[in-house]
DNA sequence: ACGTAAATAT
DNA sequence: CATATTTACG
């Protein structure tokens, strides 16, 4: 926490040659004029003072240039991870089910849950560890706490495509494809069952070049076929296209019904009898990314982190 | 550590 | 019931 950070040749940093990649995130920054300047309040001095919070210290540059620094740094850290894998996530999104609620007369429990999504870049860490006693994940001393079900958000999804793409199919196994995603709290088996899914509907895809999308393919039709399917030798390297970007506060509600995102389901583009045609065909990927410009508010905790 | 199939959870 | 994610196994 202490590290000291001093700015110096920073500027150099991000003066140089920027390229594409540059550019890339930029394009998906939020404009200049969504931001909020840097010399506005989050808090508002009489809410401050109620409460005794300290008033921030009025962020300036150099508090943007010093966070900067971090990120940089940890970027440019000369360990194996490609330029590609940014900026970590921390919270994988996870749902958290109710073990207290004994309601379920057969084996239907349902009931409230609370999602958590993934926050990620430098300053969201400040949003953690709310007093809520619901997330001892750091406990150790708590062991009844199972692992939330791991909810794959289009993001999530995205970054293990991007990085699966990457990689080339072939290479592509779940300890690599961890590191590479560099995702905090996200386990090997979170990734090799995702993983699996995948490639059956990366296997279904090639299959069916003919039909359209099978209606239950959402999620991952959403997300285009990494062309690095030839399973020639050297490489199945892509360069990988975009960037992850940081995008405004990710809280979702899925508190409706379960939109699914649509994996490929191992048996049948079968005519039989599909049910959900008419109200399935939906994209996640869209209701999410439009609740999330479109957010409200949520009251969103996140926890720190998963210990391995 | 991987991959696949069966089991649960939603 | 279908799908998503987890667990069990070779």
């Amino acid at each position: 926490m202490g590290e000291e950070v001093q700015m110096n040749d920073y500027e150099g940093e991000l003066g140089r040659g920027d390229d594409d990649r540059v550019l890339e995130w930029e394009s998906g920054l939020p404009s200049a004029s969504d931001l909020m300047p840097l010399s506005q309040s989050l808090i508002p001095p009489e809410l401050a003072l109620a409460f005794s919070i300290s008033p921030e210290p009025c962020q300036s540059m150099f508090d943007v240039n010093r966070a900067s620094q971090n990120t940089l740094s940890s970027l440019c850290r000369p360990s194996q991870l490609p330029s590609f894998v940014e900026d970590p996530i921390h919270d994988p999104s996870v749902v958290e089910g109710n073990e207290n609620d004994p309601e379920s007369t057969t084996k239907d429990g349902s009931d409230a849950r609370k999602i958590r999504r993934l926050h990620s870049t430098e300053e969201a860490d400040s949003s953690l560890r709310t007093e809520n006693s619901n997330n001892n994940y750091d406990d150790p001393s708590v062991r009844t706490s199972k692992r939330p079900r791991l909810v794959w958000t289009p993001q999530l999804h995205k970054r293990f495509v991007d990085v699966v793409a990457h990689l080339g199919i072939k290479s592509a196994v779940p300890k690599t494809i961890i590191q590479l995603m560099n995702v905090e709290g996200l386990t090997r088996e979170n990734v090799a069952s995702h993983l699996q899914k995948y490639r059956l509907y990366l296997n279904r895809m090639q299959g069916l070049i003919n039909e359209g999308p099978s209606s239950s393919d959402n999620l991952f039709a959403s997300t285009p076929v990494p062309q690095s399917f030839h399973e020639s030798d050297a490489n199945g390297h892509m360069p990988l296209p975009t960037p992850y970007l940081v995008l405004p506060v990710p809280v979702l509600d899925v508190a409706h019904g379960h939109r699914h995102m649509g994996m490929p389901v191992p048996n049948p583009p079968a005519p039989a009898t599909y049910h959900g045609f008419g109200s399935h065909p939906y994209s996640m990927f869209q209701e999410q990314q439009r609740d999330w410009s479109t957010n409200k508010f949520g009251s969103v905790l996140s926890y720190p982190h998963i210990g391995p």
